[in-house]
RNA sequence: UGCCCUGUAGCUCAAUUGGCAGAGCGCCUGGCUCUGGACCAGGAGGUUCCAGGUUCGACUCCUGGCGGGGCAACCA
């Protein structure tokens, strides 16, 4: 059993242990009508994560219930960016439109039960016979046609008697529900469309509430895991299942899906970029979408340990990119052969190196850090390229590279020195004039050379390569884009360097080796321009930037204001009020009382021997919040064994703390309070010698706490406290206790 | 003016079920380094949404309030 890291688990591990289920088996459901995406990663990511770790199955569903929007292709896509993800579902691979015919028949059962029915309203009326969220919604004129007659009109939906919108099948619920989701929702519409695996078999489809718990309940899902927009649904996916007597059926849960900052995951938004041409396609490295992702160079690895470390709750939650860029790293760090690339090339001509001489440096692929073998030969002549960023005429404050006069080290090669700078008419520099150190040889331990003020990269003007290098940004500039997202499209976020010059040596590599290109960032060739004379390379993930965010003058989050609210009066109703007001109760006490069924009978009957303020108390503070579910007339005692437990407080006889075990017993096996005080002060430990060795004990075990305690953690009193009562398994007085630790520590101070 | 979910560090999450408020990311400082990377060490950052109540003790239980999200598609 896996351990509960979050509340699905949790939930999880108390079905097996209760023995609600017996094994696990979980679905992953896309609508086939779009690409996935980052969002569903962290739910494949859970789906798939659960299937492995409780050795259970996850089943690929495809939800194709609606014929307008769905296609093959997507279905392809879909499969494709699952099994790069690293997901097997194996034989498991299923489709709602499989179920269609079983669908129907039980659509009919519950025909036949009375409980569905075809309604012949229009789309209009229906929507206005619905009601609003708060106003109750009212019932169709043909809700009371026989099921006969429904029957038979449903069977000629299906067999193409009538024109798209005409009729429907709705389940007869409740027009007056709270939970819009149950004002006789719709199970099928009338669509004579093509469907892309079914063809024209079926001219009505079913929706979707009545499509997916019932493949669910299909395929045997012990568990159906979706996001938090569905839990409205989750009544209606209960009465479904029930009313058609399913057993043993799915239970859903809701998690929150994930979104991310200076991004879209809707699949409409998504669409509109790829269809109006923002990007050049649903890959486009820029996209959320996991082909986007992929084409970036990005690793399933780092997806998948991104997904899992930012846990599933059900608090609606938005991701920082830097995130994912971090497993990213992370993923790439020791898996990416560094090699030097210069995006924006500086020729430098060494001036005191000999004529036509080449050097073959012999340089190691990996850093010292990275325990990995190998080295690959870079060239070095005369003639160099550099970074233009990587020099600077006049340097900023904290610049570490090259300038007039200044010396930095060449990567794996030799010092040099800044001579001379030759520059065009605008003034920019185009050639750096330089002076080499060969006694300044990596190896060489001492150098007497110039003392280099950093490393750079750079490449061999002759014997590098040219490529283009893709950089990609955010798409958007703005953290959350709004309806207008298109207005916050970043003019930025792909910047390409056509003259970028990379060494050699990737030549004769695998051409979806992943890089990391020293300095700058993580890359690959971008796998859609493979064929082109000109390698492209796409910048997965820069590096981490010290320099880069020293210059960014930072905006320091502003703190919010500590939020001080005034409460108004409590709203509370009126009939409770009035109740409150006669038994002359407190609200705070009296409402939980008056809302608990038979509460105001229990209080009565209690009340009328102690005094009312404390029975009310007790009611509210320790006997409901223990009732978990039960009903006070089910409990193994009285309201008047409650009284009298509440009287021995009232007069003292009880301290609140025994009161409560006493209680405790009562709600477990019933009895009257005052014997079972009397047998709990007799099993209790109340020897003082035997309570200062406890106490001694653990502040013995716990001496570093003992000294953060008189270090002015004082908080560690209750600690103490608490670990004594532990010992003596809850059986001495809080108070006594307390008294002891205090003493015990106050003669440790001295 | 309904029903449901949800508020813990800047972000994402923990806190053994009432007993030390922590971690990762981000940020800062120092160390190391032939990558301004990685790694190592340290630091700052908290009214646990607010106000009451119960308790020796509350992030945890009770009440009220406030904030955020979802639900009124012949979409899923």
């Amino acid at each position: 059993m896996a351990s509960a890291s979050d509340f699905i688990r949790a939930i999880i591990n108390d079905d097996l242990k209760r023995g609600k289920v017996s094994r696990i088996a979980v679905r992953f459901p896309p609508e086939p009508n779009g690409y996935l995406h980052i969002g569903h990663a962290k739910s494949s990511t859970l789906n798939f994560g659960l299937a492995a770790e409780y050795g259970g199955q996850c089943h690929l569903r495809f939800d194709d219930t609606n014929p307008a929007t769905e296609d093959q292709k997507y279905v392809d896509a879909i499969k494709r960016d699952l099994r790069w993800l690293g997901f097997d579902w194996g034989e498991n691979e299923f489709y709602a439109s499989d179920y269609f015919e079983q669908l129907y028949d039980w659509a009919c059962k519950l025909i036949q039960l009375g409980l569905a029915y075809v309604d012949d309203s229009s789309e209009e009326t229906i929507r206005a016979l619905r009601g609003t969220v708060t106003q109750p919604g009212s019932e169709s004129p043909f809700r009371k046609r026989s099921p006969e007659e429904s029957l038979a009109l449903f069977a000629q939906m299906r067999a193409g008697a009538f024109d798209d919108g005409t009729r429907v099948l709705r389940a007869k619920i409740d027009m007056a529900h709270p939970n819009m989701k149950m004002r006789d929702p719709l199970m099928y519409r009338i669509r004579h469309a093509h469907h892309y695996r079914r063809g024209n078999t079926w001219c009505i489809y079913p929706f979707y509430d009545w499509a997916h718990g019932q493949s669910d309940a299909i395929e045997k899902i012990t568990h159906s895991i979706c996001t938090l927009e569905f839990m409205a649904n989750r009544v209606l996916y209960d009465w479904y299942l029930d009313a058609l007597g399913i057993n043993p059926r799915p239970y859903q849960y809701e998690f929150a899906r994930l979104n991310m900052d200076y991004t879209v995951t809707s699949k409409r938004k998504l669409l509109q970029l790829v269809r109006d041409g923002y990007v050049d396609s649903w890959s486009d490295p820029r996209m959320p979408t996991l082909a986007g992702l992929r084409r970036r160079g990005v690793t399933p690895n780092a997806i998948r340990t991104f997904c899992t470390c930012i846990g599933t709750t059900k608090v609606d939650s938005t991701y920082h990119p830097g995130q994912l860029e971090h497993a990213i790293r992370q993923d790439l760090n020791d898996k990416a052969k560094r090699v030097m690339c210069v995006l924006d090339p500086l020729p430098v001509t060494i001036m005191n190196w000999r004529d036509g001489l080449v050097e073959e440096l012999e340089a190691p692929y990996w850093p010292h850090d990275i325990p990995r073998e190998g080295t690959r030969p870079v060239p070095l002549s005369g003639e160099l390229l550099i970074e233009q960023d990587d020099f600077a005429e006049e340097p900023p404050k904290g610049f570490r590279r090259l300038i007039p006069g200044g010396s930095v080290r060449l990567r794996h090669a030799y010092v040099i020195r800044c001579d001379r700078v030759e520059k065009d008419r605008a003034g920019r520099p185009v050639r750096l004039y330089c002076t080499v150190f060969k006694d300044s040889a990596s190896t060489t331990a001492k150098n007497p050379t110039p003392k280099a003020r950093s490393t750079i990269h750079w490449v061999d003007a002759r014997r590098s390569i040219p490529v283009t290098v893709r950089l990609y940004d955010h798409l958007f500039n703005a953290a959350a884009p709004g309806e207008d997202f298109l207005s916050d499209l970043n003019a930025d976020s792909l910047v390409v360097y056509e003259h970028a010059r990379i060494e050699p040596s990737v030549l004769e590599d695998d051409p979806e080796e992943r890089y990391q290109f020293t300095r700058l960032g993580y890359f690959w060739r971008d796998p859609e321009h493979a064929h082109e004379a000109v390698a492209a390379f796409n910048c997965i993930v820069s590096l981490r930037d010290s320099w880069s965010r020293t210059k960014v003058a930072k905006t320091v989050p502003e703190k919010p204001q500590p939020h001080i609210h005034i409460p108004d009066a409590p709203s509370v109703k009126p009939e409770a009020r009035a109740w409150l007001a006669r038994a002359g109760i407190p609200p705070a006490v009296g409402i939980p009382i008056y809302s608990t069924e038979g509460g105001p009978v229990f209080f009565a009957g209690a009340s009328a021997l102690v005094d009312r303020a404390l029975v009310a108390t007790w009611m509210a503070n320790h006997l409901l919040p223990a009732l978990n579910g039960r009903f006070l007339s089910d409990l193994p005692f009285t309201a008047v064994e409650f009284a009298q437990l509440v009287a021995l407080v009232n007069t003292q006889h009880a301290t609140t703390h025994e009161a409560r075990e006493v209680l405790a017993t009562m709600l477990k096996k019933g009895g009257n309070p005052e014997t079972l005080l009397e047998r709990l002060r007799a099993s209790r430990v109340s020897d003082e010698r035997t309570l200062v060795t406890l106490v001694e004990e653990v502040l013995t075990t716990y001496a570093d706490r003992v000294q953060a305690y008189h270090r002015g953690k004082t908080g560690l009193a209750g600690f103490f406290v608490g670990q004594v009562m532990q010992k003596t398994r809850g059986k001495a007085s809080p108070h006594q206790v307390q008294a002891l630790v205090h003493a015990a520590l106050t003669r440790l101070a001295k």
